[in-house]
DNA sequence: CGTCGCTTTGATCATGATCAAGGGATGTGG
DNA sequence: CCACATCCCTTGATCATGATCAAAGCGACG
C-alpha cells in the first residue's frame, strides 16, 4: 500500500518547489538523507535530553514534538509530514529540548552536523532552500503562538484544520478541501491547549455551522472562504518564499 | 547615560560567548552591523506586509513582535533584546508576516540577505554560531507555546520572568536576581495571552507569596529556585548549545 | 464476544475575561 | 507652584469560556 521508502523523496520534492534544482544539488541532497531508518508507531524518534549529532528528516509517516510538564499536561508544539526536518531547534542544544514521536508507523533519514554544515559551505543555493524549511518552521511556531494565546477554541481549531489541509495539500496528500485527519482528537487537544471534550464539541459546531464535514478520518472542509475568515487564516506562512539570496557568488 | 551606539556590540559578544572569534571573524561580523539606524519608541521597526531584502540586528533598546487579529486582539510572539536578530523569519517571506515595534528609543542595523548568505558561505564557524542564535530563537518560540497553551496564569508570569532575567542577565543588563521590568502590565498580558486585570493580580499573588518583590520597574526574584519549580522552568533553552559542526573543512 | 481505543454527551466547576472605577505617578502648560 | 491630563497600576463585581468529572456509545480487532 506505502511505496517503498526509497522512492519518496519528500524533502527533494519541496526544495523543488522553491527553487529549480540542478541535478548536481538533487544529488547532494539525495545523499543527505541516504541512510534511513523505520520507526514504529507510538515509538519515539528523540527523547528529551539525549544528545544528537544530526537532524532528521521525514520521510514518511507523521510526527509530534512534544513537552510533558511535570504534572502530566502535555504540549504538543508541532506536527511533523513527510519532507519536514525534525530535531530543528531542539538537536543543536546539549541534550535535546523536546521529544518526538511517531503517530503511525514512519521512515526518517538522519542528517548528521557535520554533513548538513558541509552542505550551507558547498552549495549556497542549497543552503538557502533548507534555511527556508526553518524558517517556514519558525513561522508556524508564532503562528501556533498566536493560535493559542489569542483565539478562541473555534478560531483555534478552524485554523488548525486549514493549517493541516493546507501542508498536505503541499506534499500532495490531500485535495482541494479534503484530507484523512492524522490525529485523534485528544492529540488535537494537546496541540491547541484544550481538553478532549471540548475539542469535540467545537469539532460539532463547525459540522453543525456546515463549514466542515466529518466522517471517520475524513474531514471535508465544506467552505473555506468562511472557515478562513472565522479563523483569520493566511496561508502566506506556509507557501511565498523569498529567494533573495539565491544568487550568491562569493 | 547610554553609551553611543559604536561602542555597543551585542551580537558580537553573545556570538563570541559561544565560539571563541578570530580576529577576522570579528570584522566580517561587525562588518555585517556596519550601518545602524535609530527606532524611536512606539515606532514599527518592520511592518506586516512589507517586503524586506534584510534582516535587522538590535544593537540597543527592546522591541516586540507581534500580530494584531482584525478586532485588535494581540498576541506578542517575541521581544527582543539587544543582539537578537529582528526579522526571523518572518522577513524571508514575501511581505513579512509579523510587525515589530520599538518599546523604548533603540538602535537597530540592517544586515542584508546577500550580505548574510555570503558570510554563510566564506566563513562556517561564524555561520553555525549565527545559526545558533536563530536555533535559540526558535526554542523561545515553543517555550513561549507551551507557557501560553498549557499553564496556569500563574506558571506563564513566573516563567515569563524568569526567561527575562534569565537572557538580561545573558547581556549584562539584570544581575543575579533582579532587572528593570521593561514591559508594562498590558504588554506582559499580551505576550502571556491573559487580560491585563488578571496579570496584575498574579504578580500580587507572587509578591504575597514572597517569591519576587516589584518596586516601580525593579523586578526582584526573592526565590529563584522556587519560582523556577513553580515555573517548571529550565534554563537549558537559552544557554547550553552544541557547535558539533564547528570544524567542518569542505 | 469482549476488550480496547476513541468519540460523544451531560452536569458541574473554576480560571480567567470583562466591565467598571479609582489611584498614583509623571509631565505639561498656565 | 498648581491644575490637569495622561499613562499605568490596582481593585472589585460579575460573567463566560472552557476544564473537569463521569459515563455511555461505538467501531475495529483479536
Amino acid at each position: 500500500m506505502t511505496p517503498p521508502a526509497s522512492c519518496a523523496r519528500p524533502l527533494t520534492d519541496k526544495l523543488a518547489q522553491l527553487v529549480a534544482l540542478t541535478l548536481d544539488e538533487i544529488a547532494v541532497l539525495e545523499d543527505l538523507q541516504s541512510t534511513t531508518r523505520i520507526v514504529r508507531r507510538n515509538r519515539e524518534i528523540l527523547t528529551e535530553g539525549k544528545k544528537y549529532d544530526a537532524l532528521f528528516v521525514l520521510i514518511e509517516g507523521v510526527s509530534i514534538r512534544y513537552r510533558i510538564l511535570h504534572d502530566g499536561r502535555r504540549q504538543i508544539t508541532n506536527i511533523s509530514l513527510p519532507g519536514d526536518f525534525i530535531g530543528f531547534p531542539s538537536n543543536f542544544f546539549e541534550g535535546a529540548l523536546y521529544s518526538v514521536s511517531a503517530l503511525v508507523d514512519s521512515v526518517v533519514s538522519p542528517v548528521p552536523f557535520a554533513k548538513l554544515f558541509g552542505v550551507f559551505g558547498s552549495h549556497p543555493r542549497l543552503a538557502a532552500a533548507i534555511f527556508w524549511s526553518f524558517a517556514c518552521e519558525a513561522a508556524m511556531y508564532a503562528e501556533h503562538l498566536i493560535d493559542v494565546g489569542r483565539r478562541s477554541a473555534l478560531e483555534r481549531v478552524a485554523h488548525f484544520l486549514l493549517e493541516l489541509l493546507t501542508r498536505l495539500k503541499n506534499i500532495g496528500l490531500a485535495d482541494d478541501r479534503s484530507f484523512r485527519m492524522p490525529l485523534t482528537q485528544e492529540l488535537i487537544a494537546d496541540a491547541l491547549g484544550l481538553s478532549v471534550p471540548h475539542v469535540n464539541r467545537t469539532l460539532r459546531q463547525l459540522r453543525d455551522d456546515q463549514l466542515v464535514s466529518i466522517e471517520r478520518n475524513m474531514v471535508i472542509v465544506m467552505n473555506v472562504e468562511e472557515l478562513a475568515a472565522l479563523a483569520d487564516f493566511k496561508k502566506s506562512y506556509l507557501g511565498q518564499f523569498r529567494m533573495p539570496g539565491l544568487v550568491v557568488d562569493n
